[in-house]
DNA sequence: GAGTGGTCTAGACCACTAT
DNA sequence: TAGTGGTCTAGACCACTCC
């Protein structure tokens, strides 16, 4: 019936204006935010269904839903089909450091550079996390025709070969991200036919070739997932990726990798250390 | 135009097995997605509204509503309350490229490290690309006694006093993001009696103090915004963020700025370069 | 006044699972 | 079987802008 019948304090005018009306769901929200940051919702405790809330708080099922769907977005609380809505991030997010460690840093938790120091073997390094991860290839290796992007990144020609591996990487069964990656055949060709078990490739790599992956740049950027990712990713279309591509060079300069990667946004954090570059003013 | 596409799947396999059982959303967005990408609904253009494409589709509003957040959330199209719909970004993304330059790059539309380079100068790195920038303070610069988290990153106890700043910034009236920054008191506190003007704030620590900004350290998570997030950067619930802290030391180490951003994950795209740690393996 | 997106209602059916 | 979240319907009022 009535849309408005609570009188809300009206602020200061924000400029222009996006909605400084407080919606009903977002009430909600203030309000269950209240009870899980002073405890009275303690981790891992199960929220009122959007049944439960919808009549505790008088709106429509479709509010109390929009409500925990922005407490699901900030990050406060997991939302299970079937089972419910819990508080707590569903898994602590995992680091991703990149650069040289500062000595200043403490980093007690941190695992600096794993991603690139132990390259491939993502695997240990969720095991060290006592996760239980598992790849799933996505698509067998192979070697293929430069695709236009990559054969661009990798300043190479499209008529020339490339390996692909594209693949799904889990942990606890749950999927942290998609990667698909393609690889100079000249260089990496011989790993389809040798078997190198868990070695990372780029472990092979350099007692193969020599080559060592000395330096890389990531482009990221953050957005809602497209339909085959959400489906790829078991994500709702709420929950924002972050997809980055990554370019890595051997002491030789030559690019040894170009990959694109979506991960889920919210089992993420990405950490980077960098000298700042100097320019001389004239 | 076409309106009969109002049938629903039934023998028509996309792809093999891909697209099964889609959401009648799904269907909206694939529909608009394909129309887009071969260049029937070209950049800029209006798509239809919600209360059209519910009656072209034969759904209700809500429904057609699902399916212009999704293509929203994909980037594809961007909304505007009493405008309508709108082919494309709604803005290029701001690229932020922090660590040295690879010569192997062309990097035409590359400003590289703009962001620590001109340390303060958004306005000129704004204007560069020809957009309106402008820096509006959410609360006066001033000195205050450090907050438990700021003191923790900047390794200071917290009685100590720090020079807050907290600032919106936004280019031709669009919010890009929120910044939290604080330095310590010692060195900084000068700058709120004395009138630097544009100087960036690294600039003039440089002159004034011969201390440079020699290297940082950024961590980021994308997330969906909260409430006063969504407030201050004028974004709907569905548009993801990009929380980051940035630490940045000077030539003795010391730390001198430790910041708090929030960036509108749209209107970016972060690059970073760097090194790959090397371990001599035992 | 017409039309937009933003919010909301009061229902509904579904697939799924824990009991 | 009862209860969950996921999806959907067919309406509604709002603030706002453009004409």
């Amino acid at each position: 019936m009535d849309q408005e019948d609570n009188e809300m304090p009206k602020g200061q005018p924000e400029l222009a204006g996006y909605d400084t009306d407080v919606s009903k769901a977002e009430n909600i929200v203030e309000e269950l935010k209240a009870q899980i940051l002073d405890g009275r919702l303690p981790e891992r405790t199960r929220l009122p269904s959007e049944r439960e809330l919808s009549e505790q708080f008088g709106v429509s099922r479709m509010t109390a839903r929009r409500a925990l769907q922005l407490l699901e977005g900030e990050g406060l609380v997991t939302r299970y089909p079937v089972r419910g809505t819990f508080v707590g991030g569903m898994h602590e997010r995992l680091l991703q450091h990149h650069g040289e460690e500062t000595p200043t840093e403490s980093a007690a938790s941190t695992v600096p550079g794993e991603e690139l120091r132990a390259y491939g073997s993502f695997i240990k390094a969720m095991e060290a996390r006592g996760r239980k991860p598992e790849v799933q290839f996505l698509e067998s290796p192979a070697l293929i025709a430069a695709p236009a992007e990559a054969a661009k990144h990798l300043h190479l020609s499209t008529d020339q070969l490339l390996l692909k591996r594209y693949r799904l990487q889990t942990a606890d069964k749950l999927p942290y991200r998609i990667i698909e990656s393609y690889y100079p055949a000249d260089l990496f060709g011989e790993v389809l036919t040798t078997n190198i078990g868990q070695q990372p490739l780029f472990d092979w790599l350099e007692e193969r070739h020599g080559l060592t992956a000395v330096r890389a740049k990531e482009v990221l950027i953050a957005r809602r997932p497209n339909s085959s990712e959400r489906a790829q990713l078991k994500i709702s279309p709420d929950a924002p990726v972050v997809a980055f591509e990554r370019t890595v060079w051997a002491q030789d300069e030559r690019i040894i990798e170009w990959a694109r990667i979506i991960a889920v946004a919210g089992l993420y954090e990405f950490s980077y250390e960098y000298d700042i570059p100097h320019h001389n003013k004239g």
